[in-house]
DNA sequence: GGAACGGTTCGCCCTGCGGCGAATCGTCGT
DNA sequence: ACGACGATTCGCCGCAGGGCGAACCGTTCC
């Protein structure tokens, strides 16, 4: 749950529940500690309660984990290929993560669309090449003061470097999944390309 | 074990036992996990074994914990008193900690003996000033390549900035103990300073 | 060669933690 | 006013993890 909230957003209970893939009274009892214990601020608005990273120290002890974390080893034929699928391309909570997130990121980066990415910065979309118009990422309103970033870092911890978080790269999900790019397959969090997106893959080369 | 270990130095397992205030085969355990894990790495000398921290990366974690964890609210009177003393004056395994601990290390910045400090970063010894003199420093020899660091930044817990660790850490605490500047409480860490060692302190003013 | 010592293994206890289902509370929509 | 829904509380279960003492292994020192 706090690897979700690493791009500075904020999340109704339910959706953290979902993400970590435990039931609402378990998730509540978590997130009840870590507010407890200081790691994280919460704001409620009407039945909902929205929970965010207290502090930007957080964060970074998060990403500190997080480099030292080891993937697991293999154990068994049926890890590896999940583990080959989550490597290519994944949900990362509302965003992609993986080799092909990375793959379009570092496209915007080189048409000019958004600034290089780090860890747990936030920026703007800063042009609008052509990939950034087919994304549907050209209209992005700037980000009010207080919003969830238009771009943010996020480090992949399959790659070790920052994929395309925040609204845009929420944006860039739904329409991988709308346009019928890439399709989820429900176990895991894993996604599988189709044709169609192989093919919009190939125009960035 | 691993904080005590942020200043680069091995320490034997039995040391390492010690500072948990665990018993050795429970710090074994421990050991043998951290190792495994990749956050340890160990060199085995004779009957010894002696850990250290893998990577400069585990070091940016532990301190990245260390920032993050909260001096736990008080719930007792006698965690209170034992608070106030461990803020004041502490053994950090080897060496001191708390409020003393940091008018020493300024002092010696002050005087030019050692560069000013910072968390994590070693140095050496680089000059003689009156108070090094008097705590035995100036004779410290250079730190070999490999060997333990004449000076280290060890990030102070309760007062958020660094101490003085590495060889001239310890033998400032030693040259307290030994000199009756400071006895040990032995129920935790904490020291107090006696009229010598105030004496002493006051001098520095 | 034998005692001392550092470290590990083994077996055991027990606490506390993570998880869930069912019930409850409070807000929102209609 | 009422049902749907988000969130929390309560009670319960199961287990794994932390810790220890005793015994054991290998090195060192005299």
């Amino acid at each position: 749950m706090l690897v979700a909230l690493l791009d500075g957003g904020s999340r109704p209970a339910s959706e953290l529940a979902a993400i970590a893939g435990v039931r609402p009274p378990t998730a509540s009892a978590h997130l009840a500690r870590l507010v407890e214990g200081g790691l994280l601020v919460d704001r409620r608005i009407g039945r909902h309660r929205y929970f965010e990273l207290a502090d930007a120290s957080v964060a970074d002890a998060v990403e500190a984990l997080q480099r030292i974390a080891p993937r697991r080893p293999v154990t068994s034929l049926r890890q590896s290929t999940t583990a080959v699928r989550l490597a290519e391309l994944r949900s990362c909570y509302d965003h992609l993560a993986g080799r092909v997130a990375l793959v379009i990121a570092d496209a915007l980066v080189q048409e000019g669309s958004v600034a290089p990415l780090t860890s747990g910065r936030v920026g703007e979309i800063t042009g609008s090449g052509p990939l950034a118009r087919r994304l549907g990422l050209d209209d992005e309103p700037p980000s009010a003061p207080g919003r969830r970033p238009a771009v943010r870092g996020c480090l992949d911890w399959t790659e070790r470097r920052p994929h395309l978080a925040g609204v845009a790269g929420a944006r860039i999900r739904l329409a991988f999944l709308d346009r019928g790019w890439a399709v989820g397959l429900s176990q895991d969090r894993s996604l599988r390309l189709t044709d169609a997106g192989r093919a919009v893959l190939a125009d960035l080369a």
